[in-house]
RNA sequence: GGCGAGAUAGCUCAGUUGGUUAGAGCGCAUGAUUCAUAAUCAUGAGGUCCCGAGUUCAAAUCUCGGUCUCGCUACCA
């Protein structure tokens, strides 16, 4: 491996639409931060970068409903956030934001750069355009009738009642959230970057070049890679964001995806004067720490960027990490279903080192993987508590008792003193190795096998008996104790830093670095240590089941939400009765081929045979349905569906979960019948 | 529908290029112990390695087919 003389670590930068939670902190957080702990132990020059990214869409939108502007929603999570992270030990040498002037000049003049050597193009199409507000609309801006489920607030991207992704074209009477007046289509010029130009330096750089890249992130790339790459827009048509710096394009802001990766490097330049050492010189190693949502762009987009400006490195690695999920359901900012880092801090005060330890314990290295308090509640007291925590009091207590707290003269190491001395720097190579290479749950384990030894030794060589009939004995037993006690103090620093400082004070270990890890004389015959204190405390069944029932309540909350869905508008019997609904009976019924949903039907409505396409079919089989009698919007206005002309909608009945089904008479009546 | 990742003990995970009896931690059972926060130490029980077929002297591992979970993507009422 190629030895690098500096690092750069970049996290993810959290969109500060909301507060950091332990899907973030997993994923993300921690390991960057035990990356870069350890690195800073072993005495190597490495910076760690993050920030808020706080330009895009979903932000204004917050602001809006919120009724304040983009830059108060900012303000509030860029500042809870920040302080989150500083109290939970996540040592960023600095947290920026994408809304500071440093930014927006790098990143403006980065966009510059690309534009005027051409490395852009430049297209132009067809826009939602909000002729009262003078602007176009991005899809978020636009709501309308989901052609899915009728849910009538469903967003241009996304209807969030079925959850169906959609294009704003498809909107039933699309309307404007920013004036209410029906938008129209108006054209509009965009640059992009052509991804598909880049595709041989990407192919070499990833397919060839890094096979070591874990299999989650180098099989994406590949998957991405091999279906081949689009040119990508990189600006939008919105007031938010870093202004498009050309002329004649006012009301135009870079994508957030160009604009946001830019915020690593605009971060450094915030943080040193000396920031292009750490961005363009070789000998500087850059590794992204991300989730696995943002594959593409860190591996992809981001490098196609660099490679376009030219003088920049590309990333070493990019150890993506899956989802985290919460007591078996997934993490959801909307839905409330996480555990909030700021409220954690609050109710488990002076217990960061437990979350970093169970979420580093559970990491999603390699799968999803599940969050329980249960889980929380078992690591604490069975490992940071029993194995952890106890080894220490007893090695400390022990020399409190018989020695009045001074580190003993230990005499001569028998040959089972130097087996369990000698198992210290094994250790330490395990542990480093399990670091390089991003596995941060091995390595853990590997560095809690450390106190497991330690009280293998005690429990082995019984100071308590001993004591009666060989003090010199008892010395050499403490001293060893007391040596494998100040190596933890070092080997879980990366992991633990609360605990081991507390843990180096208590010992009265002034400095440490890395490379003392095996040092079997850290503590000195006759050095002082402190008085114990209990490193961890028990978790009681009473605090987990306060948390558990906190998301229970969530959970009911939620339930009560999607059963209360508000009324809709009142509507005049005229309007209704424009409606043909009638009963009819399904004669044919055939899944539609490559689709995961359609399911094309031809229907008898008693006044005609028809050809109706309906997403049911995850819900029905095709030849479990036909002779059903069913509910027929036949006036609707007939739309093709993948090549299909579907004449008329069947009417289904949706629960909460999205389930559908059929809406049929009680009893059989004939077909054509009218439902009024 | 296409693509990617995953499925191994009750839970969280290892398992290198196929090779003795599939491992670890936690939990569980039994025993020992009392310095220690009822902590620790030892021993043990516990497995259809997702399912089915194939290749091979030999498959958790390789091939083919299928199931389930998550993600990306397409299509979409």
């Amino acid at each position: 491996m190629q030895k690098f003389k500096r690092h750069l670590i970049t996290s993810a930068l959290p969109y500060a639409n909301g507060p950091i939670h332990i899907g973030h902190l997993a994923g993300v957080y921690i390991p960057s931060d035990i990356y870069t702990r350890y690195l800073r132990l072993k005495g190597a020059d490495v910076l760690s970068i993050c920030g808020s990214d706080e330009h895009g869409v979903p932000i204004t939108l917050k602001a809006r409903q919120e009724h304040v502007s983009p830059q108060d929603i900012v303000d509030k999570y860029h500042q809870q956030n920040k302080d989150s992270f500083e109290k939970f030990g996540i040592a960023f040498d600095i947290y920026s934001r994408t809304t500071s002037p440093v930014h927006h000049k790098t990143a403006s003049e980065f966009f510059r750069k690309l534009y005027d050597e051409n490395k852009f193009i430049e297209k132009t199409s067809e826009q939602y355009f909000d002729e009262e507000a003078g602007q176009f609309l991005a899809d978020r801006y636009i709501t309308g009738t989901c052609p899915h489920c009728g849910n009538e607030n469903a967003y241009g991207d996304q209807c969030e009642r079925c959850g169906t992704s959609l294009s704003p074209n498809e909107l039933i009477q699309p309307k404007s959230t920013i004036s209410g007046s029906k938008p129209v289509l108006k054209e509009t010029t965009h640059w992009y970057l052509p991804l598909d130009q880049y595709e041989p330096f990407l192919n070499k750089w990833i397919l060839e070049d890094h096979k070591e890249w874990k299999t989650n992130v180098y099989g994406q790339c590949k998957s991405w890679l091999d279906t081949g790459l689009q040119p990508r827009a990189v600006s939008r048509d919105l007031s938010w964001g870093v202004p498009v710096p050309v002329k004649g394009a006012k009301g135009k802001v870079l994508y957030v995806w160009f604009d946001a990766p830019i915020g690593y490097i605009s971060a450094t330049k915030e943080l040193t004067d000396n920031w292009e050492k750490y961005w363009k010189d070789e000998e500087t190693k850059m590794v992204h720490f991300i989730g696995k949502d943002n594959i593409v762009f860190h591996c992809i987009i981001f490098p196609s960027m660099l490679k376009a400006e030219g003088s920049y490195n590309l990333p070493e690695n990019v150890p993506a990490n899956e989802f985290l999920n919460l007591e078996g359901d997934k993490i959801s900012t909307s839905r409330n279903w996480a555990v909030w880092l700021h409220e954690y801090l609050e109710d488990f005060e002076g217990k960061e080192d437990v979350l970093r330890y169970v979420l580093c314990a559970n990491a999603p290295e390699t799968k999803d993987n599940d969050f329980t308090w249960k889980d929380f509640q078992a690591r604490n007291n069975n490992e940071l508590v029993a194995i952890l925590g106890n080894f220490i009091n007893r090695a400390i207590v022990l020399t409190n008792k018989y020695f009045n707290g001074e580190v003993p003269k230990p005499g001569k190491f028998n040959t089972y003193d130097k087996e369990t001395l000698e198992e210290i720097p094994r250790i330490k190579t395990k542990v480093e190795h399990s670091l390089e290479n991003y596995r941060f749950r091995e390595a853990l384990q590997k560095a809690m096998n450390l106190a497991r030894l330690g009280n293998k030794y005690l429990a082995d060589t019984e100071p308590w008996n001993t004591i009666k009939t060989d003090e010199e004995r008892v010395k050499t037993i403490l001293y060893v104790s007391l040596q494998i006690s100040a190596n933890l103090s070092i080997v879980l620093a990366p992991f633990l830093p609360f605990s081991t400082q507390k843990l180096s004070n208590i010992l009265q270990i002034e400095s440490f670095n890395w490379n003392m890890i095996g040092d079997n004389q850290i503590l000195k015959s006759g050095h002082k240590i402190g008085k114990g204190t209990h490193l961890f405390q028990k978790i009681e069944d009473n605090e987990i089941k306060t948390q558990v029932e906190k998301l229970l309540n969530t959970k009911q909350q939620n339930e009560k939400l999607v059963s209360h869905n508000p009324m809709k508008e009142t509507v005049s019997f005229e309007d209704f009765s424009k409606m043909d609904i009638r009963t009819g009976t399904i004669l044919e019924a055939e899944k539609v081929p490559k689709t995961k949903k359609l399911i094309k039907l031809l229907i008898d409505t008693g006044i005609d045979q028809r050809t109706v396409v309906s997403g049911i079919a995850e819900y029905y089989k095709a030849e479990d349905i036909i002779g059903k009698q069913v509910s027929v919007l036949l006036n609707l206005q007939p739309r093709k569906l993948k090549g299909i002309e579907s004449q008329g909608m069947i009417l289904m009945a949706e629960n909460s979960d999205g389930k559908l089904t059929f809406v049929s008479p009680v009893e059989e009546s004939e077909n054509g019948a009218e439902i009024k």
